[in-house]
DNA sequence: ATACTATTTCGACCATTTTCGAAATAAAGA
DNA sequence: TCTTTATTTCGAAAATGGTCGAAATAGTAT
């Protein structure tokens, strides 16, 4: 993955309350949630959400589907995992993150 | 983890500058890089290099230690664990997610 | 002390972000 | 068509961010 997305994707993440609403995009899984309900939740004005939302978007994080008049959110999953990965490469990539980390050495 | 706190890494993150920066770190290792190499090989200005190092010793990701006249830097590796730790559990606590990243258990 | 090197802080400038309420749009129903 | 509901776009204000060069500081050695 290219650095300038995950950047993009990461700083997405960055806000509290665009990490919040993404975290509860993600906890409900696949069947996703009407604008509606998130604005409710979250209690911001509803146009602070669509703003954050639309960032969302942007960068692949989430999902939007039109039922009727509402509009359905969801996380994004795999796009999260491109991410997740991304960073694990870079942290990881020898597996030894846990203990210390004796990475290039070898 | 805290949510706040997340978004605080996350954010540090976000910016192509710093995640380059970071990046750099965590792919040396232990040994960590004196600031003026950094400096060299990202091509910006020290005040600017010393700034995005600010805000990632802010967060915790990056440490440094003084060897005489040049700091040395170093990514801190298990507070990158447990950033995506966070964001596994998030994705993958009961959601479907394809290819497990991260198993949250570190 | 003086000088030298490495790095940070300061002061500034311009761009972007965050937030809101008001107004506009989209979709469906009466 | 006219309403109602759901959501976005617009406009604007305050706050924050990214960048630089110049000046200040920390540390070491002479």
């Amino acid at each position: 993955m290219k650095l300038e997305q995950a950047a993009k994707q990461l700083e997405a993440l960055g806000n509290p309350t665009r990490l919040n609403l993404y975290r509860t995009l993600v906890r409900t899984g696949e069947t996703g949630r009407p604008v509606g309900y998130l604005q409710e939740t979250l209690g911001i004005a509803a146009s602070t959400l669509s703003h954050h939302l639309h960032r969302l978007i942007l960068t692949g994080l989430v999902t939007q589907e039109r039922q009727a008049t509402t509009l359905i959110c969801r996380a994004n999953y795999p796009v999260m995992n491109d991410l997740l990965g991304f960073l694990a490469d870079e942290c990881c990539a020898d597996a030894a993150c846990g203990p210390a980390v004796g990475e290039a050495t070898a």
